[in-house]
DNA sequence: TTTGACTTGTCGCTTTACGACAAATTTATA
DNA sequence: TATAAATTTGTCGTAAAGCGACAAGTCAAA
């Protein structure tokens, strides 16, 4: 277990041989920026889950539930929340997915 | 079900019978901003949580549970995420509280 | 048709996110 | 151990997001 995405990313990137400037290069990152998000001490940018998925050849879907699933638990964990949050969210994302193909019947 | 937060805010408010600039005052928000958030146009302001909280005298571990569920649950329908993300979250709050009790006893 | 409740649009300030560069520190290797 | 590469840390400036405030609108009840 990661204590974050930064180590996973920085997992990937010694399994490449990469160093920060050369992996940094390819993800339009200062190597000083990778590092920090490596030791947890920035987050890695959501809009750059995509570039990181094909330099590293990997299905985005579960790249998303490692970085998703990543700031879900800090958001908890900092606010002092129970978990008991997941299982409704869970609920409601199933709502919503319904909701909106009701909404899409409409719109035809 | 709701969809979002603030028709949870909204009912709370009809129960108690009062109106949006009512409840805006104890809030220490808006009538106009207060809509916004009850019509899922604009979030509830985190920070607030503990004033909604003593309004309605809600316990507020409840009600952080009814508040972060529901950013969850945004963040992955907007982001098309699958809620696996969810389970592996779950194992991850574990872990963090894990190493923050180690983490403790070496502090003392 | 006036009044109160609610909604919508928008502005401006504050906070947060994040890329960039400089400088310090660590690590590797010749 | 000298030095060069790799990594880390500190900080700045801009960009984006969050959020309160006010003005102007709609809507419903009397």
């Amino acid at each position: 277990m990661k204590k974050h995405f930064g180590e996973y990313i920085k997992q990937l990137r010694n399994e490449g041989g990469f160093t920060l400037t050369q992996l940094g290069a390819k993800l339009d990152l200062d190597s000083a920026n990778l590092s920090k998000i490596e030791n947890g001490k920035r987050d890695f940018n959501e809009k750059s889950l995509g570039k990181l998925a094909s330099v590293f050849k990997l299905d985005i879907n579960k790249l998303k539930t490692e970085f998703f699933s990543d700031i879900i638990a800090k958001k908890l964990y900092q606010n002092g929340c129970s978990t008991d949050a997941l299982i409704v969210a869970e609920e409601k994302v199933k709502y919503l997915k319904k909701i909106n193909l009701k909404q899409t019947e409409v719109d035809l």
